[in-house]
DNA sequence: CCTGTTCATGAGAATCATTCTCGCACGGCG
DNA sequence: CGCCGTGCGAGAATGATTCTCATGAACAGG
């Protein structure tokens, strides 16, 4: 279905190890570790380092192609990464799963930039998740 | 001003340690990482070990009294620790100070139930944060 | 107060995700 | 075809957090 790939930023060579992340994250449906994505690269014959792997995951993150997610709610102690739409978005997430949806809110762009303001502060960012269990979880259980 | 200490909670021993921890933190305006509370403890001469830091800020956030943050809008790779109020709220951070103000936006608390029993998503939490520069901060650069 | 049981402490080792080092391979270009 | 500079990979290094385990303190009962 979606196969977009807008891979090509200016600076960045294209690679074999570079596209398979890239790729592998195309057809994966939620947020995934980078030791995760390296275990799957490694089953599929697309032998990747684990260091290149978190280099193309920073790369693909620097050019905005990549959300990352640090929060508590998946993954035990690291970092998850997922193919994103580069506008901006919230994530919906499933917890046991991994599923994600991109979400909308509107609303709480301007609140928080109107709180912010009320309080003094200047350049400001946000920072949104929902954690949930998804309908299949819920149901397997 | 504020020493309401209601530090007592059933099954948990009190020893000069974690009232000390619960103490710097009741003085502190915004979020610190456990190796900084670490520090300021050890330099009022109040040594306690760095593991126990971390136990003691363990069972506060266990009993509601500490709100932990790792996004990484503070603390280059740690998680960083606040006294809070224990109704449920949001934080605007600092970055550069890390003082923080609890806000509170009930929109977007329904608007989560909302959005998460669209997609059929159940247990369902959510987690929102805007970071900053305060005006003291920005005033000093 | 005295005493035993149980839980907390702390120094250092262990863990674990992530980053760095550095020699080697390869992409892109003339 | 051959160069230059970047990307690769294996393993070491880093840094925050957790674990281990022997010792010490809290607290309920007597
Ligand atoms: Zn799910
Ligand atoms: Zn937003
Ligand atoms: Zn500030
Ligand atoms: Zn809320």
């Amino acid at each position: 279905m979606s196969r977009p790939e807008p891979a090509e930023v200016p600076g960045r060579r294209q690679t074999r190890q570079r596209s398979a992340v890239l790729a592998l994250l195309d057809e994966l449906e939620g947020f995934r570790t980078a030791q995760d994505l390296h275990a799957l690269l490694r089953e599929r014959g697309e032998p990747v380092g684990l260091a290149t792997v978190y280099r193309a995951l920073q790369a693909l993150v620097d050019d905005g192609l990549v959300d990352v997610l640090r929060s508590e709610g998946l993954a035990d102690g690291g970092a998850a990464y997922r193919r994103c739409s580069p506008v901006h978005h919230h994530h919906l997430v499933c917890r046991s799963c991994g599923r994600t949806v991109e979400v909308a809110d509107p609303p709480v762009e301007r609140w928080a930039a109107r709180v912010a303001a009320e309080h003094g502060f200047a350049d400001v960012q946000h920072q949104l998740e929902v954690f949930g269990t998804c309908a299949a979880c819920a149901a397997a259980r």
